[in-house]
DNA sequence: CGAGGCATGTAATACGTTACATGATTTC
DNA sequence: GAAATCATGTAACGTATTACATGCCTCG
């Protein structure tokens, strides 16, 4: 019983219970969101989606349009609902990469608003952790070298740019707990 | 012939370029950058270091200090050098991560100074990509949900300020052309 | 004397990428 | 008519994670 990060899995099952959505499709989104979730190949999406059928996560339906190729869409089950309902429950591990937060980000509107906040309130707690331990190494007297130093200061001013995005979404957030337009101001 | 990434074998030369240590030193220096590389593993980091070794990337040189553990100290070769330069000089894909972008940065004193620029450079010109891509997809006036809308405003927001680390970087490089200093204030 | 750091390693497993394979349709 | 897009898939390969296994030293 590994516990195990498996994101992708999670993702689509997490797509999926916005709208049933085809493999090819599910790639669209992907791409749509350029670098932060990554570029998945097809030798990962479908394989994935195979492996949710097995598990019951999911079930097809073939589109089966004359003339056009034949489509197979997924759409998710209630185990489906309920795996991504535990997966995404679980607070995310204190070394988790923008990436997997990304994703958990992506599909905010499965969690309720309470746990769209926790999920922030985690993040910032572990951005302000990374941001402390680089502070700390780049306190050190040590001899560095330029790359070092480099990477360094880059380390910093990203995880200071996400700490203040951070806390800014979080003020929103509670200021207009009613409201679902939090970043329409631009 | 497949040209692949694999960061962490050509990652350990570099750093090995810099000195000589044993696996687990190499694991200090990986933490110390806390998330920036990543923290791989004893079971990613021995079996790299075999088999650098067998490919005569690298020679061992076992410290056996009486009373104390006995540490395998790694030392670059000739040929590890030259696998190495042809890794660096090879620009970076277009999908490349900041991870991986992180990790050319450490190894930065290992480039010429045109070399550290033509880096950088490229850096800029892909976070600039990504940063189009994603104003084009929110752009779009398709409906969204809360989640992307977020991820987009997120990845916007650290896409910007990498941006500006960038131009901030390649200022002063260009400006102080022989200074090593760079990052000195502050 | 127990916890945690130092120091090395192996094996099972799962994961993703790359390349390969197919075939129809739309666009230039 | 060639190239790109839609649409699905498989197989080989390499790589990282996890868990396991060992042993000594130091600090409290």
């Amino acid at each position: 019983m590994p516990a195990r990060s498996v994101s992708l899995r999670h993702f689509i099952l997490g797509l999926l219970t916005q709208q049933s959505m085809s493999g090819y499709d599910i790639r669209q989104v992907l791409r749509s969101m350029g670098w932060l979730v990554g570029n998945p190949s097809f030798g990962s999406l479908y394989p994935a989606l195979h492996a949710l059928l097995e598990d019951g996560g999911v079930t097809v339906d073939v589109d089966a349009r004359p003339g056009k190729p034949s489509r197979k869409i997924y759409s998710i089950t209630d185990a489906g609902r309920q795996t991504f309902q535990e997966w995404i429950d679980q607070p995310v591990g204190p070394y988790a990469s923008a990436r997997a937060f990304v994703m958990r980000l992506i599909l905010a509107d499965n969690f309720s608003r309470a746990g769209l906040i926790t999920q922030l309130h985690q993040r910032r707690a572990q951005v302000a952790a990374h941001c402390a331990s680089l502070n700390q190494t780049a306190a050190q007297e040590d001899e560095r070298s330029l790359g070092q130093r480099l990477a360094l200061d880059y380390g910093l001013a990203l995880a200071t740019t996400e700490l203040a995005w951070l806390d800014n979404i979080l003020n929103r957030l509670s200021q207009q707990p009613q409201s679902m337009e939090v970043v329409q101001g631009n």
